[in-house]
DNA sequence: TTGCACACGTTATAGCATAACGCAATTGAT
DNA sequence: ATCAATTGCGTTATGCTATAACGTGTGCAA
């Protein structure tokens, strides 16, 4: 997916998701545009829809949350399953990928005709500085 | 984890989701138990925090649904991480796991020092069935 | 010009989850 | 037996997450 021009609020979602030390909920983003004219839920989901239709932004299912991608420009995403571990004292997120898991995932898929169209991976706990 | 004797609330919920074809929702089963004296969201949640807890009910969170455990009596859930693959058509849930997966996940949070505290991965797309 | 696609704004509503209070039953130690 | 702690339960209220539905304006191509 190539990304074209972002619109103005795609680009302030963006720019907030970019700007911030872990995830952040729709709802949060919203207020940290509100003196941006952000006034409803809705403006930060189209944005975000878009963001996440060009693989700029990621969802993290399990937190109801959004991060910008930590490998811009990155080819990982168009063969291979990306992976984030979560830690859930500090917020902080660690994307990742590993093309053996993707591998066996897609093995067993395959075993069962199973059609993959999106997967998911996210371990929760703690990162190193938050488990001491 | 050993399950003990279920309480009445625990056991209404786990009889609905026994006996559910695919996940079901929290505000599903509330429908569902209705007749059965359920009247609001909350004793739903709290039966469901224990059937999580004892390990026979599993959580999607990529559909924020519920669904009962494949493989009841299995001690899969204590050495492996369970992996889940949802029709986003018929709403049927394959439960698995693959030890391969769980080594290759392990072997990066080691290398990271991050402790993992629950793991999640949730394949969404098309079952054989559907995907014909 | 006209039709279409797309971004945007707004209001309302739907869907998911928990806080906080109080009560009753159970358990386990004194 | 009594008291305290724990646990389950019921209820009301609230908060968080996400989308439906309607209308506006703009740019572009047929
Ligand atoms: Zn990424
Ligand atoms: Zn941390
Ligand atoms: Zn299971
Ligand atoms: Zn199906």
């Amino acid at each position: 997916m190539t990304t074209p021009q972002l619109t103005k609020n795609q680009t302030l979602v963006f720019d907030v998701l970019e700007k911030a030390e872990g995830p952040l909920s729709a709802y949060t983003i919203l207020d940290k545009l509100r003196d941006h004219g952000f006034r409803a839920p809705l403006q930060v989901y189209r944005a975000l829809e878009k963001l996440l239709e060009y693989g700029v932004v990621h969802r993290l299912e399990s937190i109801n949350s959004f991060v910008a991608c930590a490998h811009p420009g990155d080819d990982c995403h168009s063969h291979g399953i990306v992976a984030f571990a979560i830690c859930e004292s500090c917020g902080q997120v660690m994307e990742f990928h590993d093309h053996e898991v993707d591998h066996r995932l897609m093995e067993w898929v395959r075993g069962q005709k199973f059609k993959p169209e999106k997967t998911t991976i996210e371990i929760r706990g703690l990162c190193e500085a938050c488990a001491a």
